[in-house]
RNA sequence: AGCGGGAUUGUGUAAAGGUAGCACGACAGACUCUGACUCUGUUUGUGAGGGUUCGAAUCCUUCUCCCGCUACCA
């Protein structure tokens, strides 16, 4: 477990958990996190891996991967690695209980078909997918048995041996669990169990032409894998009679348990699988670590860290209740984080110039400043100083408000680390806009503090105009995207992290210059005026993805 | 409509009959060599109506609203 993993939090499983504990439970507690293998993982699944996970440790038991691989049709390698990468990265380390995949259990769930058939308990069923549902009925009304369903077992397994040796086509026919076509769980009607399909799997190549349903080879995944609580969300909850059908009718000895909980939703976020291959595959998006895209590999890219996403999981908290939870409450998370830890650098977004009256015009001189004053370990380096500067625009107020503490007509400021300068004429060019501050420094005072005592209120921050170039690039070591959910006026620079209020307590360098010293492989981009996909199901629940008006840059 | 879940401040989440707490957000103030960070303070909540009880978010009851389920997806 690695050393930022935070704590767990109690939650309504573990209380279910400690009952079975007191209740006399002896196994180890051992849970699972079972993807499809159909897409990257997202911010969502991260809750899902988390709640399994964290229980797992909370109680000395096991964690395990499986990839949930059971559909050859929408499956696909590259998404195995991108998993088990990403839960590494997110984890920091391996999964305690293993990694595994439910497609090396078909031959397990193969002999669990001909167990069940042989009992009557599985029939193969010639109906067409149209004619299946005709006969499930509806919510309100029963649906009616299959005309196949009372085949004796010789001819079941007949049948399915047939299916599995191939002489049937793709979709002619089902093995079905006789269950019960009134139940009022749909789930419970009579349920598909094994299908014919003909494609080949990523795993198991052409080795099978018929699979079985999640909703039948999930219970026995877990059962075969030692699971005890099996924790996912609650779109399952109707399904857990026939999770627990199956594992009773296959008698396994030790029955694995399955929970329910509320999916993660976060505002201005689609999690939606479907949404993001969808971008992912028209190219709205330039693939699914796009730092505009909630996946886990995008939020890594864009600098968030592990612990970050997992404290801000946590936080979230687990219940059955549907939520939406503010995208804010993680960017606090990063923000805590970050802020202790990670380097600082001066940017200078949109300059205004300064020149040091008093300041030799050929000198230069290097103050230090700390690389990040909450972390003195951190040390400093030197900055550039000269007699031309560049100042934040914002920093400057002609007409000042009230309670305004930097720099004024007059008035005294504190350059970051340098000197204390007082600004004494402004420029202004034809159009009446104030392109120059002359000033004059307290040289007898450096960095320090005033002989006299005096106290000035404001720092701000600057850089050489002749040593931009030399300035470092990332605020940050990693979060180098620049991200806004809110309007923006256009052609301004907005950075969303440390400061939503304000740019100055990022930093970085000019942010051209920032672009032009940017390492080979770095990546920096530029989200303005996005527009939010609607979601029609679930108002609110947005899309920060999106679609750029003014396009989406990437340098 | 049938079945299964759910409802606590702006957003989440605690409180297993006994002071409705915490976090994020918002707002206000203090501090500060970045108007950041930090600190302090403020505001707002038990979906509705009945009942049981000395006492109800919690138990009973009626209602309302929300979510999920009618794939040979997971």
């Amino acid at each position: 477990m690695s050393e930022n993993m935070p704590e767990t939090n109690a939650n309504f499983i573990h209380d279910i958990i400690d009952a079975d504990l007191k209740g006399g439970f002896s196994r180890p507690i051992h849970t699972r996190f079972p993807p499809e293998p159909n897409g990257y993982l997202h911010i969502g699944s991260a809750k899902a891996i988390w709640i399994n996970h964290s229980t797992a440790v909370k109680y000395g038991g096991l964690f395990n991967l499986r990839f949930d691989d059971t559909n050859p049709a929408r499956e696909d390698e590259e998404f195995v690695q991108a998993i088990e990468q990403d839960i590494r990265w997110l984890l920091g380390e391996d999964p305690s209980g293993g990694v595994f995949y439910g497609s090396d259990y078909f031959d397990k769930c193969y002999e669990y078909a001909l167990k069940l058939i042989g009992e009557g308990k599985a029939y193969v069923c010639d109906l067409s997918p149209e004619e299946m549902r005709e006969y499930r009925g509806t919510l309100t009304e029963p649906g009616r048995d299959s005309p196949f369903r009372n085949r004796s077992a010789q001819e079941n397994l007949d049948l399915f041996t047939r299916m599995k040796n191939g002489e049937f086509a793709e979709g002619s026919r089902t093995l079905r669990a006789k269950i019960d076509m009134a139940s009022p769980n749909m789930n419970m009607r009579d349920p598909a169990i094994y299908r014919i399909v003909r494609t080949s799997h990523h795993r198991q190549g052409d080795k099978w032409c018929v699979y079985p349903l999640y909703d039948y080879a999930h219970p026995i995944q877990d059962a075969i894998e030692g699971i005890t609580h099996s924790l996912c969300s609650i779109e399952f909850e109707n399904h857990r009679p026939l999770y627990d059908w199956v594992t009773e009718n296959i008698g396994f000895e030790h029955r694995p348990r399955q929970f329910e909980f509320a999916r993660l939703n976060v505002t201005n976020t689609v999690m939606s699988k479907r949404y993001l291959r969808e971008l992912v595959e028209t190219g709205r998006v330039d693939g699914w670590d796009d730092p505009r895209m909630p996946t886990l590999s995008a939020l890594r890219r864009r600098g968030y860290t592990p612990s970050a996403i997992l404290e801000f999981v946590r936080r979230a908290g687990v219940s059955k209740t549907y939520s939406l939870v503010d995208l804010r409450l993680l960017e606090y998370c990063v923000r805590e984080e970050l802020n202790l830890s990670a380097p600082r650098r001066i940017a200078v977004l949109e300059p205004l110039a300064v020149t040091i009256t008093n300041y030799p015009e050929d000198k230069t001189e290097t103050f230090p400043v700390a690389n990040n004053p909450l972390d003195p370990e951190s040390g400093t380096r030197e900055v550039a100083f000269s007699r031309r500067l560049y100042v934040e625009k914002s920093d400057f107020a002609e007409a000042p408000p009230p309670k305004w503490h930097r720099l004024r007509p007059g008035g005294e400021v504190r350059l970051m680390g340098a000197y204390i300068i007082r600004c004494d004429e402004i420029v202004k060019n034809d159009a009446g806009e104030v392109t120059e501050l002359l000033c004059t420094a307290d040289l007898d005072t450096g960095n320090g503090v005033p002989a006299d005592g005096r106290k000035v209120k404001g720092t701000v921050h600057w850089l050489s105009r002749e040593s931009c170039f030399s300035a470092d690039v990332n605020l940050y070591e990693n979060l180098f995207s620049l991200e806004n959910v809110q309007d923006v006026p256009e052609g301004k620079t907005y950075l969303d992290f440390l400061n939503p209020d304000s740019h100055r307590a990022l930093s970085g360098c000019k942010l051209e210059t920032a672009l032009a010293r940017a390492k080979p492989g770095d990546r920096f981009q530029f989200v303005r005026n996005g527009y939010f996909c609607a979601d029609t199901k679930h108002p609110g629940a947005y899309n920060r993805i999106v679609v750029l008006k003014d396009g989406f840059k990437a340098i």
